[in-house]
DNA sequence: AATGCGGGGAA
DNA sequence: TTCCCAGCATT
C-alpha cells in the first residue's frame, strides 16, 4: 500500500502538469518570459484575485512597458494607477524596486532568486516565481494554492500560518517540484490550486490525482488546510469635512504608519465611537481645527467599510461656505486636479458622486 | 511570533 | 455573514 502511495506522488507533478496544458486559462502574462512584465503581474497578484489584477495589469504594462520608465514615475501617479487595488505599499514598493533595478542592476530585472529576493515587495513567493517563470530557476512557489493543494493531497494538518507549518509546506514543496520543467509545474500547481482544488467545493469528481489524495480518499477536503485564528477586528469611526471654496475642495494628505499611506482624503476627525453632531463640534480636536463652529449644511449617513483588520464607520459632513479660518495644513485642491490624486475607495466613491 | 495592510468575489 | 485571494514588511 505504502508503495503505491509513492507510485501516485511520483507521477503527481506529471499528471498536474497535463491537466494545465488542457484546461489553463490564457493570461497576458503567461505570453512572456520577460523578469519584468512577470514582476508586474506577480506583485499585483499578491492576495488578490486574477480578475481583479487583470485590467490592473493591462494598465501598467501600458504606461510603463519598461523598468526605466517605471523607475521614472512619481510616487502619486504609481499609487494613482494602483487605486482601488488595495495594499498600497506593493505600489510604493514596486517603486523603491524599479529605482533600485535602475540604479543598481543597470536597468536589467534581475533572474535569480538570491537576486529578487533582496528587493523591496519581493518575498520568497514573489522571487521563486520570478525566477522559475522567466530562467526555470529551480524554486517552488507556495502561494496560498499550493497550501491547500499540498494539505490535501498529503493530509497534513499543520496549520499553514504557523512558523513551523511554513517551514513544512515549503520543504514538502520542494520535494515536489518538478526539477525538469519547475516553471511550469509551479503554474500548474497554482492553477490547479484556484480552478479544481478550490477552498468550498472542489471539483474533487474530475480531478485527475484524487485516487492518491489523502483528502479525497478521506473525505476532509472541507478540514484541509488547517488556518490558526483569526484576528481582532478594530472599529474606527472617520468623520470627514467636505469644505468646498469656489471651484477647490479641501483635502489632506495622509501620513504613515496608518491605512491608506501617502494618499489623499478629506479633513478627518477620528473617534472611537459613534458622535451626534454636537458631540464631535465640542470635542477639544475638533476645535483647534476650526477657529469658529462651521455650519453643517448637509451630513450623510454613517457608511460601514470593511478592511481586513478594521471596520470603518465613515460620516461625510458638508460644511458651509463661510470666513473661517482653518488651522490645520489642511490644502485646497482644484476640482479638475482631483482626478491626479490617488483616493482610498471611499473618498473617491465619495467625491465621485458628489461631483458628478 | 504577531500584527498591519484593501478590496472584492463566492457561498 | 465568513472566507480567502499568485504575500510582504515590520516589530
Amino acid at each position: 500500500m505504502l508503495n503505491q502511495l509513492l507510485l501516485y506522488h511520483m507521477i503527481f507533478s506529471d499528471e498536474l502538469v497535463k491537466w494545465y496544458n488542457e484546461n489553463k486559462r490564457d493570461l497576458p502574462w503567461r505570453h512572456t518570459t520577460d523578469a519584468y512584465m512577470i514582476w508586474l503581474s506577480e506583485v499585483i497578484l499578491q492576495q488578490t484575485r486574477v480578475e481583479q489584477g487583470l485590467p490592473y495589469f493591462y494598465r501598467f504594462a501600458e504606461k510603463y512597458p519598461t523598468i526605466n520608465s517605471f523607475a521614472a514615475a512619481d510616487e502619486a501617479d504609481i499609487l494613482k494607477l494602483w487605486q482601488g487595488l488595495g495594499y498600497y505599499s506593493r505600489g510604493r514598493n514596486m517603486l523603491k524596486t524599479a529605482r533600485m533595478v535602475r540604479d543598481e542592476f543597470g536597468g536589467k530585472f534581475p533572474e535569480r532568486y538570491d537576486d529578487l529576493i533582496k528587493l523591496k515587495g519581493i518575498g520568497e513567493y514573489t522571487a521563486a516565481a520570478i525566477a522559475s517563470f522567466s530562467v526555470n530557476e529551480p524554486r517552488a512557489v507556495v502561494d496560498g494554492n499550493v497550501y491547500r493543494v499540498l494539505a490535501r493531497y498529503l493530509g497534513i494538518n499543520e496549520p499553514i500560518n504557523s512558523t513551523a507549518g511554513k517551514k513544512l509546506f515549503q520543504a514538502t514543496a520542494n520535494d515536489f517540484l518538478n526539477m525538469k520543467n519547475p516553471g511550469l509545474h509551479n503554474q500548474a500547481m497554482m492553477e490547479f490550486g484556484a480552478m479544481l482544488c478550490k477552498p468550498k467545493n472542489p471539483a474533487c469528481g474530475i480531478c485527475p490525482v484524487r485516487i492518491g489524495c489523502y483528502a479525497f480518499v478521506h473525505n476532509a477536503t472541507t478540514s484541509l488546510p488547517v488556518k490558526l485564528s483569526k484576528l481582532k477586528i478594530k472599529q474606527r469611526f472617520f468623520n470627514y469635512f467636505l469644505f468646498t471654496d469656489a471651484d477647490r475642495v479641501l483635502m489632506n494628505k495622509r501620513g504613515e504608519g496608518d491605512i491608506w499611506a501617502n494618499m489623499y482624503d478629506l479633513p478627518l476627525i477620528e473617534t472611537s465611537t459613534l458622535l451626534s453632531p454636537e458631540e464631535l463640534f465640542a470635542l477639544p480636536e475638533t476645535k483647534k481645527h476650526f477657529s469658529e463652529r462651521p455650519e453643517i449644511v448637509t451630513i450623510s449617513d454613517v457608511k460601514k467599510h470593511v478592511l481586513t483588520h478594521q471596520h470603518l464607520y465613515i460620516r461625510f459632513i458638508t460644511i458651509a461656505k463661510q470666513p473661517i479660518e482653518i488651522k490645520q495644513k489642511w490644502g485646497f485642491i482644484k476640482v479638475e486636479n482631483l482626478e491626479k490624486l490617488p483616493l482610498s475607495k471611499p473618498i473617491f466613491l465619495f467625491l465621485d458622486n458628489f461631483l458628478n
